[in-house]
DNA sequence: AAGTCTTGTGAATTTTACTTCACAGAACCT
DNA sequence: AGGTTCTGTGAAGTAAAATTCACAAGACTT
């Protein structure tokens, strides 16, 4: 169920972006001011938030910055009249996800909402498809091995990490760190030594606090 | 490589065990009294640790407790006269791993430390498969989608789980949550209904601090 | 009492992870 | 220049994880 929010003084244009998001089938709730809109943020998540630009009080660009550092997640489109274009691709740059110009056709607004929620569950999807990478190599005793060894060592050769390893058959070794590599846990410098980057070293940190737990 | 730490404030024992422990081709240091035994931990891991339960200045029990605070993992060996073998069955019960009586053979000393180390050793397989297996668990979206939903929720029947993660076989599910049951993820009540373990309110802790990581 | 929903088991199959092997270019040594 | 060690690739095979299916005992409903 997604869910929007609604900021925007003019309580006509508020009514009227309503009843085209309800007719559309989504859940939305409205703030009159920037500050308003905080206020509702903090207690409530939005997956959107339609935003003026020009608002008395805290302005549009403020209450931008103040939701992405509150709520990261919640996409934010910005509204403004067609005169003001260039403060909208500035909004963008900030981090706004689109802009819409009033007056707006109903097709223009729901168009950019399902796009930019498309957007959003694509972002999802990589970031559920990263935390399964990482945890996946976690989870085999070699590879935590190399990680371990990496940790103390901070830079190993490949035939340096094989024999402390015990392992023979070196390829069996390339595969681990292969994998270890595809997760972003280790890197390989230019003179192709291995090292853990900084996910990999925050990866530990992890490992450790778990070991900790499960060592009670 | 093991390591030994000899405790005893008779230098002639300590050079008379060191060089016991030499030739059967331990690395050992000594130690003078409890407080340079403690000094020299904090330093150094040892693996083991030989200590005289008579000394002078901090006694052997409060060495002892003191060295399992700060080195939970060294195993600890009591030395103790004949006469005070009740001592050393006290010592033990604060965490000693084992005692041998003053006068001792070379044969009983190291058979002992042999016997500790293997105990030490096997103890950390333990541990190993435990991670191994927590890990291993959280290796899977399925089984992640099952842990959060028992972090929102806090305990859920079986049927609701299988609906709530849209799975038509629900002999799917059963399987999973085999799997988080027998890692100690999630436990079952009298009831039937799954709930997380302690452990496994450890674990959604990690996750999401790794989450957290990974997102940046 | 009969039917439906819940909560499973066990075996068969598919999919994925891991290992092994045969080979090869690059770097390094002498 | 020629051998040796390092650092891989790619294909084939094996082991482990995950899915599917056929079946069933117990609880709950009407």
């Amino acid at each position: 169920m997604n869910k929007i929010l609604i900021v925007d003084d003019d309580p006509e244009t508020r009514t009227n972006i309503a009843e085209i998001l309800h007719d559309a089938g989504y859940y939305s709730d409205e703030a009159a001011s920037g500050g308003e809109a905080i206020e509702r943020i903090t207690l409530e998540y939005f997956n959107i938030i339609l935003l003026d630009l020009m608002m008395p009080g805290m302005n549009g660009i403020d209450t931008l910055a103040e939701v992405r550092r509150l709520s990261p997640k919640t996409k934010i489109i910005m509204i403004t009249a067609f005169a003001t274009v260039e403060n909208a691709v500035r909004a963008i740059k900030k981090g706004a996800s689109d802009y819409i110009t009033k007056p707006f056709k109903i097709e223009e607004l729901l168009i950019t909402i399902r796009r930019v929620l498309e957007e959003a569950s694509f972002e999802e999807d990589i970031k559920k498809l990263d935390i399964d990478h990482t945890l996946s190599s976690l989870a085999n005793p070699i590879r935590r091995k190399i990680i371990q060894l990496l940790c103390t060592r901070k830079s190993m050769r490949f035939m340096e990490i094989t024999r402390e390893l015990d392992i023979e058959d070196h390829t069996k070794v390339v595969f681990h760190l292969k994998m270890l590599k595809e997760s972003g846990i280790i890197a390989q410098n230019k003179d192709k030594s291995y090292t853990l980057s900084r996910e990999g070293e925050q990866t530990v940190d992890c490992l450790t606090i778990l070991e900790h737990y499960l060592s009670e």
